[in-house]
DNA sequence: TTAATAATTGAACATTTATTAAATTGTTAA
DNA sequence: TTAACAATTTAATAAATGTTCAATTATTAA
């Protein structure tokens, strides 16, 4: 129950790293089919996305701990670092209208 | 389990609104102790809350929906709008390292 | 080696955010 | 009414963010 000063600066770090909704995109996507590469991933991602932006977004999910991503010839495939932050899609459906 | 794009964007802006260590811990000591008022909840605060600053937040996080707020004499009390957010706790203890 | 593809990087820019101080509003008590 | 207190508001500034474009790196295929 109790959480400490370190616990609250990480977790608002966490926080802030997914708070857009193109980030929150990339999650659900990943939550489903993971490993995926840049340019499937764009493609994924509703209409008007460029890579350069959706690399810089995984790249500060990744600099951030969210994501984690391997390299397999030219594609770079990205992962999501660890599972349980998907609990953050049931907190959301749950606080529907908060 | 499956979240639309308005579901995205508004959980982005709630994400958004509390992504900050001062507004956690502030859901935090309001989760414990509803409602406060702003003097109170600076002092609870770590060291150094100006009151100004705490208005500051309050304010956002009223107008985004995740406070309410009731006026009583000269003192304004801040409670929680809707307590289903602080499942997000829950969360950010079992994320731990994430 | 050269060309093509995948992705990252960096610069530029606009927008948003956090913080602080000073001024202001509203309420109560003397 | 005036003084004191609680809180908000405004303005100023610094810092962080999101987006786009152009240039660059790395890998593979021709």
């Amino acid at each position: 129950m109790d959480i400490t000063r370190e616990q609250m600066e990480h977790a608002a770090k966490v926080l802030k790293t997914i708070a857009h909704p193109v980030k929150l995109e990339i999650l659900k996507i990943l939550a489903d089919q993971e490993p995926l590469d840049v340019t499937t991933l764009c493609g994924h991602v509703g209409m008007g996305c460029q890579i350069s932006m959706m690399s810089h977004h995984l790249a500060k999910m990744k600099d951030n701990g969210v994501l984690t991503s391997e390299k397999r010839g030219k594609q770079v495939f990205y992962s999501i670092a660890n599972r349980n932050l998907l609990n953050i899609f049931n907190c959301i459906e749950n606080c529907g209208d908060a």
